[in-house]
Formats: structure tokens, C-alpha cells, sequence
DNA sequence: CTCTAAATTGAAAACGATTACAATCCTCTA
DNA sequence: TAGAGGATTGTAATCGTTTTCAATTTAGAG
């Protein structure tokens, strides 16, 4: 089967006997055309079948109307959200929406970074790895001059803009729940500073204890990864050290599964022995037996957000003007079974 | 910030007194060219930091080195993961992935393989939609000569090569191990059989039965969509009805999980006085506090072999042969807690 | 009926690469 | 040293648009 042979502005002007230049301006509805021909050579548009050549026009314009996003996973259902959300906000404005993986390496976001600027994107929205922190590669695609959108996990890059949540926040209220619900004792479970996520996360957790004259133990803090292993191995080693405590506020729902499992298997009852939370609301969390109380952070509405700063963003880099737009959301608390000492 | 103005072949032909043609040539390696030229244009080209515009390439050779990829979400594991196996094939051969979600809508699908068609795309791999039944919209992509090849979800259309799991085998071996644990009337709550995948499901239930000499029960079978919520309904429906049976296999973890909530909430032990079986092997499958028995599908697999299928095409395009290779993958069951009678 | 200005159209360059064909330049043989 | 032949290079067309500038047509005023 054989490429078909596509119509081209060409065709349509041979056939009406007039150049490819009044056809091009017809097509475009510019105002320089008579409306005779304008209408003639739309019916022979749609009559043939004509199809603008997305490539050639991209060559000559130099924008192609495709952006792309660099996220860690796309089977994150948190990435998968915001990338609904850009989808949501750019489709109808006639852009594409490609996406890419990095692994959570750098190495490998460096490389899509590259192959997107190659493609010749007209713009990347980005969630950083957690390897990430040279961030030369980043630096290049905003000194190419395209507009690049941090959201969720950012760097500190001048001249990029950025839409997050406020990860402090959430976590401030997840342990003033907690608190609230009469646990005294609660350990924090969060993950590598080196993502400023899991540092707002521990900041919002001390500042709830220090606001309601709780001591801060080193002993009941940890970083781990944000796994279902990880989350059990955090509560063994709790365990071996015994160290008590009677809630555990997770920067990860997967750690708040592991460490739920692994302290049920000590016997530990939850909600009523050990308050969780839990933070990013994953689907699952909603599923277990026993739903998990957890932080949701709005993804959808990231996705359209950051959407909407690019929009801007586009329109004013034909101003020439250098924006740096920083948006922040509201977490939002589920509050469900794992974190009610008498049980729900 | 202004968009840095690009290197192109005609800088470097101006700044070592050649032709643009030579320059061309001696990138691409062509034996038409000196080896000192090619040295010195190579040298040159690097120092300018010379990047192959993409799209002119395109332009010039009908060639974009990008591929589509349409599924129903891109949010479900399964999904991601083939997807994730296809861009492990394609990527070290220097294809890019567009992913784009029909949200389970045939017109949102149409429009994602007409927008892809537009941009050019060397080939498409597709996972059709619940509601796709008229598929105008895919013999026209087919009719357009470029590669596609159905993976998991296919239709039969003539000339479309498909990558799918053997969903009968699934669901007899799953119905089977119901079977061989003692387990005497087994209800199925599957999907709509406009989806082959759950036609096919229902049929290696059947054919499990019947192979151990067990009778179809008409009202121990229904048709849901795939939600925790209909999972909940439907066992609901079956309690109405004071339907006995002693365990389920249903065509979706989801399904399952929702069917297992209901039937513990009327007083049923999972698996002892009930066991239950899954399909797709979705993450949380695995962390539930019983993890649940499934069938799982190999998806990475599956992406991979749909990569190496279109790859084989389009060599064979050159050729000018039409092919259309149907590979079917077998699945895989992964006993967990809840279809041992003994409990685990 | 003539002239001016506006409206409409066309020719050609441009975007950045590849490539068929033609034109050089060497090198070596006779 | 002439000439054949291969090696190397250049010219120009091409991919499908858009757009500047110039040319032509048309309409309206006097």
C-alpha cells in the first residue's frame, strides 16, 4: 500500500487557473482576496480533499503547535492528571501534547529535553527527576528561548515560571488533623530534601508540631523513597529501634501502604492504636479496606493552570517581554478512616 | 527572550567556502565527498553546535520519525505500560511517541488519528475505544498507506496487524484454578462483548466449565462497565436476586475489587466462603490487605512486540508488500490470596 | 472619458534540508 | 603530455507553505 499522494495548494491552483499565492490567502481568509475566489477555491479546497501540510507550514512559521511534557512516570496517576489537564486547556487552541518519560533519571530527561527542542516543540512543561540537580540541561531550553513551565516538583531557575502546590501547607494540615484527632506522638515519614516537595512537606509537618507545642524527635523523622517497600522498611527500623509513636504522617501514599501493612503485622490496630495519612490521594488509597486519609493536590487543575501560564507565556514573547509567572495551588485533606482514633 | 536563531547547513557552507550540497553530503557520511572536507565540515559543525533541522528533514523526505500511540487512558497502568514497552523499541531507532487518549470515545478517537495523520506521524499503534463500532475513521488511516497496528483492543479490518494477549486462555486458566480449588458455582461479571477482549474472556469461562462438566448458569453471568462502583452494583444486583454462588471471576481488577467490598459487607469471607479473581494484574491488586488473585497481561511485552511489528512494516512498505501479522501473546495468572478455600 | 487610488492578483524568495545532474578537478596511463 | 576516467564539488530543483513586492485590474471621481 502506497503513501497516498496528497493535494496541495498547487492542485487547487492549477485547477482554478490562479496562482498559489492567492489560493494560500484564500485559504487563510485574508482580506486581501476577492470573495469570489475566496469562496471558489474553498469549495475546490473541500471538494479535493485538501489538507494543510502541518511541515510546511511549521518550517515556515517555526511553530508547530506541539508542546511537550517531561514528567518521571506517566503512570503516576497524579503526572497523568495534570497532563489531562494540559491537554484539556490546549487541545482546543490547536496543540499537540507530547509526552515523555524520564525515569526519575536525569540523564534521560537531559536526552528528551533534546529530542524535544529538535522536534521543534513551542514549548515543555516539566516535573523534574528526583536526580535531578545540575540543571544545565534546563537552562539551555530557556536560553533557546522557549517557554518552559516547572510544575509540581521545580528548581529554582530565574526566568522559568512555575505552577505547584503548596506542599507545606497540605502537610500542615495533615498533622494538625492528626493532632487534632488526639494523636500525640507522630512520626513523619517523607522523602529526599533534594525535592523541594518532600522538604515544604517536613517544614509543614514541624511547623504544625511547633504551633501546637509539640516536641519535634529526630528519631521519629525519616527520608525514604517513595515506595511500598520503602514504607515497610521505615517501620521495621521503627520497630527494631523501639521507638513509639501513635500516628505517621507519609509524604507518599505508597509508604503509608507499606508502613500500614508492616504495623498491622505488629499487631497495631489503625486507626485506633496508630493514626496515617497519606499524601498525594492515589487512587488506591480510596480502595482499601480501610480508605487512607491523604492530601490531594489538584492535578487536573495543575495541568490547566500551567496550561494557561504558556498561553501567556507565548503571547507575551511576541511582546517581547520576559516573563516569570510563579502560581501556587491549595492542597486539599481527604480525611477517611486511617485517622480517626475512634474508628469511623 | 528571543528564539536563538539557528545554525543551518548554508552557515557552515559560508564559513568554509563550500556548496550547502557538500556540506549536506558530508554530514550524512556520503561516500561523494573527501575525507578531508568531511573532517573539516564535521569540525566546523560541531563547533558551531549545528543541529539537523527536524522538520525541514521531514519536509524534504515524507519522513518525521515520530509515531502515535491512542489508547483509551493513558492513566491505566496497562496502557502505560505498553506504551512504555513501545518507546523501549523505538526510541535507541530515534522515534519519538505521541500519546494521545480517545477517553474511551470513538469520537475523541477519531479526531486524535485525524490531528495524528495531519502531523505527519510515520505509523500508529491503537487500543480502540469502548464505543468504537463504526471504524470508517481507522480503515481511512490504513487507507492512507501508513502503518497501523491495533495492540490489546483490535478490530478486524483487513491489512492491520494486531498485538493481542489470548484472553480466552486468561480467563480458562483463571476459571480453571477457581475450579481445581474447589470452588463449585462460579458467577462472571465481564464486560460489554462489543470489546473482543471481553467476548473472548466470557468464552474461556464457558469452555472452563464446561470442560469440568460444570452447567452455564445464565444468572450467575452479567456485563458491566469497568468501575469499583458497577463491581459494587452488580453484586448487589446478585444478592437481590438470592443468587448463591461461591466465587467470582470477573473481567476486571476493578470490578473485582468493588464486587469483594459488596460481599464482605454482606457478611461474606474472602476467599473462604467466596474466592475471587481479577483480570489485568493492576498494581493495587497486589497491596490490597488480600491481595487479589489475577490475570495478568504482559503489557511492556506487548508494546514492545507492537514496536517490532511496525518497524518490520514499514521496511516491507518499501518493498511495497502489504502485510498484516497478527502476534498473540499468552497471559499469565498470579495466584494471590483470594482464590485459595483454605485462605493463604 | 480620463485619471487616481484601491482592490486583487501574481512572481519569486524564503523556511532548511536532500539529490539529480552537470561541471570541475585530479590522477594515472599510454 | 594528452586524455580517460574517477573523484569531488557545485547548481538548481524540490518538499508545501507564506509573504513581500510589484503588476494588473477595477471602481469611482471629476
Amino acid at each position: 500500500m502506497r503513501q497516498k499522494e496528497k493535494v496541495t495548494i498547487y492542485d487547487i491552483s492549477k485547477k482554478l487557473n490562479i496562482s498559489a499565492a492567492t489560493v494560500s490567502r484564500a485559504l487563510n481568509d485574508s482580506n486581501r482576496v476577492s470573495l469570489k475566489t475566496k469562496e471558489l477555491v474553498l469549495k475546490t479546497a473541500k471538494a479535493l480533499n485538501y489538507q494543510q501540510n502541518a511541515l510546511a507550514l511549521a518550517l515556515k512559521s517555526g511553530r508547530t503547535f506541539n508542546v511537550g511534557v517531561v514528567v518521571p512516570y506517566i503512570n503516576h496517576t497524579f503526572f497523568a492528571s495534570v497532563i489531562r489537564g494540559i491537554e484539556e486547556e490546549l487541545e482546543p487552541k490547536g496543540y499537540h501534547v507530547i509526552i515523555c518519560q524520564s525515569h526519575e533519571d536525569v540523564n534521560n530527561e537531559a536526552k528528551q529535553l533534546k529530542t524535544l527542542l529538535n522536534t521543534h516543540i513551542d514549548g515543555i512543561f516539566i516535573s523534574v527527576s528526583k536526580t535531578t540537580e545540575d540543571v544545565k540541561h534546563i537552562e539551555e531550553v530557556r536560553d533557546e528561548g522557549i517557554p518552559l513551565i516547572f510544575f509540581d516538583r521545580k528548581k529554582d531557575i530565574s526566568g522559568v515560571s512555575s505552577v505547584t502546590i503548596n506542599d507545606y501547607e497540605g502537610a500542615y494540615n495533615a498533622t494538625t488533623h492528626l493532632i487534632e484527632q488526639g494523636y500525640k506522638k507522630i512520626a513523619h515519614i517523607g522523602g529526599d530534601h533534594k525535592l523541594q516537595i518532600y522538604k515544604h512537606r517536613y517544614d509543614g509537618y514541624v511547623a504544625a508540631l511547633k504551633d501546637h507545642n509539640i516536641a519535634i524527635d529526630e528519631n521519629l523523622i525519616m527520608q525514604v523513597s517513595s515506595t511500598v517497600e520503602a514504607g515497610i522498611e521505615a517501620v521495621k527500623l521503627l520497630m527494631k529501634r523501639k521507638i513509639a509513636f501513635d500516628a505517621l504522617f507519609s509524604a507518599s501514599d505508597y509508604v503509608a501502604l507499606g508502613g500500614m501493612r508492616e504495623l498491622r503485622a505488629h499487631g497495631f490496630k489503625i486507626p485506633e492504636d496508630i493514626g496515617v495519612v497519606g499524601f498525594s490521594n492515589e487512587p488506591f488509597t480510596k480502595y482499601l479496606e480501610r480508605p487512607l486519609t491523604t492530601v490531594g493536590q489538584t492535578p487536573v487543575l495543575m495541568g490547566q493552570i500551567a496550561a494557561q501560564v504558556f498561553l501567556e507565556q507565548i503571547s507575551d514573547v511576541k511582546k517581547n517581554v520576559q516573563v516569570e509567572k510563579k502560581v501556587v495551588l491549595s492542597p486539599e485533606l481527604y480525611t477517611r478512616d486511617t485517622s480517626s482514633k475512634k474508628g469511623s
